[in-house]
RNA sequence: GUGGAUGUAGCUCAGUUGGUUAGAGCACCAGAUUGUGGAUCUGGGGGUCGUGGGUUCAAGUCCCAUCUUCCACCCCA
């Protein structure tokens, strides 16, 4: 029994999440990026240096006696706040360094579906430029990883939090009331334009004419092209807000440039991001069969957050989060096959001929073919291991194939079994 | 963290206003078949009814607590 939101992964769950990791970790050494480890646990004062809020989902770490210090420490609840603190900690890094990381992540919310108390985070971030080009290559490479997992059904939504900076300005309201103001915007997809207007004309920060102005960003909503020009003249008085918009019109031209398909992203006013520590574009992937999942990837650029730990880069970056994005494909169901256990299994039918068998399996291991030596003598339980492991091979052999020097080769596929010569096995097997 | 549902065999579930040894299908195991799985037949094992208390002559069924999972809020992957 384990603790509410952490679980188990069967082998079955677990080969196909490790398969999706996989290609996760493929597509970014194509893209350019190196691996970085960082340890699961971490001082309280680097974790909670961004946001004294986040304490409430930190997990505390107690320590063991022998180790004694006084030490406040936790678990990581993302892996941005260790990079930012391996990138202050090591200046001699590349100046433009691009890692990624897939690890456990924790957080101590309250477990639903698709969220866990433990989740494995795929992150990629690129460290050390401004430029919107590299925004753009993060959501080309989980664009990537998607068609690769042959998911096309997905929708990249884009924002900049420079054009949501622009907001009080634009409106006229106290730019200390922009958070409240942002968690009204972040519910347009699920809770739609009409309460949303309610809710903005009902706030106590809001006058009137600062509501309606608002409202006027929000039914512009989504877009791309005709999205960028009509942001641009709502938000012509506004500074950041064009200089946020000169970004994404820079990231729209790279992403159709780099081939991904118009129908998987957009630019969305509502896309805003929790996390306080985004100061760029920012952006949110959902798989279009199953939007009540939420958010499967999202991230967005943090600039100043290194700076925090004491060496000023501008850095951005993007995660898939594992545990959610299985859930909702398990639920839409498109994960992915994932090849796991024995294609060929060998058996010997007396205890005398198990030498051989081992000596068979060793060669077909040695041809790369996945190879279970099936440990007793006895046909009836080897073929069935055979079967429930999903092997499309059983090879038998006893005393009278070893006095032939031949094996009988099952394919359980079919049903068919051959005798075949011993020095032929690896070309049936194999091919 | 707040509010609300849920929990019976490995899985999906049934179980009548509390009333004898708690059932079904699938799965599993054994035999028919001591060198051949997946079909068929026959037989079989398996549940302290999430856990712990309480009410009652009697609790799967009622009450309380606790845990799990799920839903909403919050937050987010």
């Amino acid at each position: 029994m384990t603790l509410s939101g952490f679980r188990d992964y069967l082998p079955g769950e677990a080969a196909v999440r490790q398969e999706i990791v996989r290609v996760f970790r493929e597509t970014c050494e194509l893209f350019g990026f190196v691996p970085l480890e960082t340890p699961a646990v971490e001082r309280w004062d680097i974790l909670a240096k961004d946001r004294e809020t986040l304490d409430v989902i930190i997990y505390n770490v107690q320590g063991s006696k022998e180790e004694g210090d006084g030490t406040k420490k936790g678990l990581r609840f993302d892996l941005t706040v260790p990079l930012s603190r391996v990138v202050a900690a090591n200046p001699n890094l590349p100046r433009l360094f691009k890692r990624y990381q897939a690890g456990p992540v924790w957080r101590g919310e309250r477990p639903q579906a698709g969220r866990y108390r433990e989740f494995i985070q795929c992150d990629a971030d690129i460290v050390g430029t401004r430029s919107p080009v590299a925004d753009a290559e993060l959501v080309r490479l989980m664009g990537r990883v998607f068609e690769r997992l042959n998911i096309r059904e997905y929708l990249v939504r884009i924002n900049n939090r420079k054009i949501l900076n622009g907001l009080p300005e634009l409106a006229g309201f106290a730019g200390e009331h922009l958070p409240e103001v942002l968690r009204i915007l972040d519910k347009l997809e699920k809770e739609g334009l009409p309460r949303i207007t309610s809710a903005l004309e009902e706030s106590q920060f809001l006058s009137a004419p600062a509501a309606g102005r608002i409202l006027e960003v929000l039914k512009v909503a989504s877009g791309r092209e005709q999205w960028l020009s009509a942001l641009r003249d709502i938000f012509a008085g506004s500074g950041v807000a064009q200089e946020g918009i000169g970004e994404l019109a820079e990231m729209g031209r790279m992403l159709v440039e780099s081939g991904l398909p118009a129908e998987n992203w957009t630019f969305d006013i509502s896309i805003v991001r929790g996390l306080a520590y985004y100061t760029g574009p920012v952006f949110e992937t959902t798989l279009l069969k199953c939007p009540e999942m939420g958010s499967v990837c999202s991230g967005g650029r943090y600039d100043s957050l290194t700076g925090v730990f004491g060496l000023n880069k501008p850095a951005t970056g993007i995660s898939l989060g594992l545990d959610r994005f299985y859930a909702a494909l398990d639920r839409i169901q498109a994960l992915p096959a994932a090849h796991a256990g024995p294609a060929a299994v060998v058996i010997a039918v007396d205890p005398g001929s198990l030498a051989v068998a081992g000596n068979l399996a060793a060669d077909l291991r040695e041809n790369q073919v996945r190879t279970t030596l099936y440990p007793e003598s006895r046909v009836r339980d080897g073929l069935a291991y055979a079967k429930a492991a999903g092997a499309r091979w059983a090879l038998i052999l006893g005393e009278n194939e070893m006095t032939q020097g031949t094996v009988q080769v099952k394919d359980l596929a079919t049903g068919e079994q051959k005798t075949v010569p011993r020095a032929q096995v690896g070309s049936v097997v194999g091919g």
